[in-house]
DNA sequence: AGGCAGGTTCTTA
DNA sequence: TAAGAACCTGCC
């Protein structure tokens, strides 16, 4: 969204974002989902599961972020194979190679936005794979192809159930299981999408002897993923 | 030094 | 339908 905000923390449960506050109440308070209740989510934990008992303690100020379906859907593909480093290289590299400079009022770049479907298209397979994808090179050559020709849409998915939303995503050559949930959850605030990727899969098994009660948390099952993932990789 | 990493596709039965 | 190999590359 070729937006940038820089948040400190200033104090217990006290925050000091960069941008004004017409910024923050028309742009972050949503991005940051600050308007939905999470206590009423943590609330459906069954007082007896020790492990999200802990996590939802642990994890409290966890949002869902509103993030662009275009951003996650590149960003996903990515991810595949690759631990939180080099994914944040890779995207970063894709940024800083055909992003829009996002500048302060003195003119200075702060960061660079997520390249645009366009943008992204002017780079040729072998331009791709210097940016080290590997393998997710043409995949990403070829889902931004699709989508700059209107082969493939994105925007068609808001109007589609989370069912229909699913199965569109997986058309996409690179997509499967995991990422079409995240691209669901990230993307398009598909709330109830679970991912299970190898950290939610340890969970699991070690916490819930491979048996992870779903049906508790129909509909928002995805902001417990969040939970689950976050203390997961915490406790190791 | 090599296995492994926030999976997916392709191949084989 | 299901299990197993191959896939790129950089990090730990």
């Amino acid at each position: 969204m070729n937006k940038v905000v820089f948040i400190e923390k200033t104090g217990e449960g006290e925050y000091e974002f960069s941008c004004s506050p017409e910024e923050f109440f028309s742009l972050w308070h949503d991005y940051f989902d600050l308007g939905t209740d999470y206590d009423y989510f943590r609330s459906k934990v069954p007082s007896n599961d020790s492990f999200l008992q802990e996590a939802i303690k642990v994890g409290g100020g966890i949002r869902i972020l509103k993030q662009d379906p275009w951003e996650m859907l590149i960003t996903f593909i990515i991810s595949q194979r690759k631990n939180i480093p080099a994914i944040i290289k890779a995207v970063e590299t894709l940024s800083q190679l055909c992003g829009t400079p996002i500048k302060s009022s003195d003119g200075q770049i702060l960061a660079y936005g997520f390249p645009s479907p366009e943008a992204l298209s002017r780079l040729s397979l072998e331009d791709l794979t210097a940016c080290s994808l590997g393998y997710r090179a043409k995949y990403i050559y070829q889902a931004t192809r699709a989508v700059v020709s209107g082969e493939f849409s994105l925007e068609a998915g808001r109007e589609m159930s989370d069912e229909q939303l699913k199965t569109h995503l997986l058309k996409v050559t690179g997509v499967g299981e995991k990422v079409a949930n995240c691209v669901m959850l990230f993307g398009f605030y598909r709330i109830g999408a679970f991912p299970v990727d190898v950290w939610i899969d340890r969970v699991i098994s070690n916490e819930y002897n491979g048996n992870f009660p779903l049906e508790l948390y129909q509909g928002f099952a995805g902001v417990i993923q969040q939970y689950m993932f976050y203390y997961g990789r915490i406790k190791g």
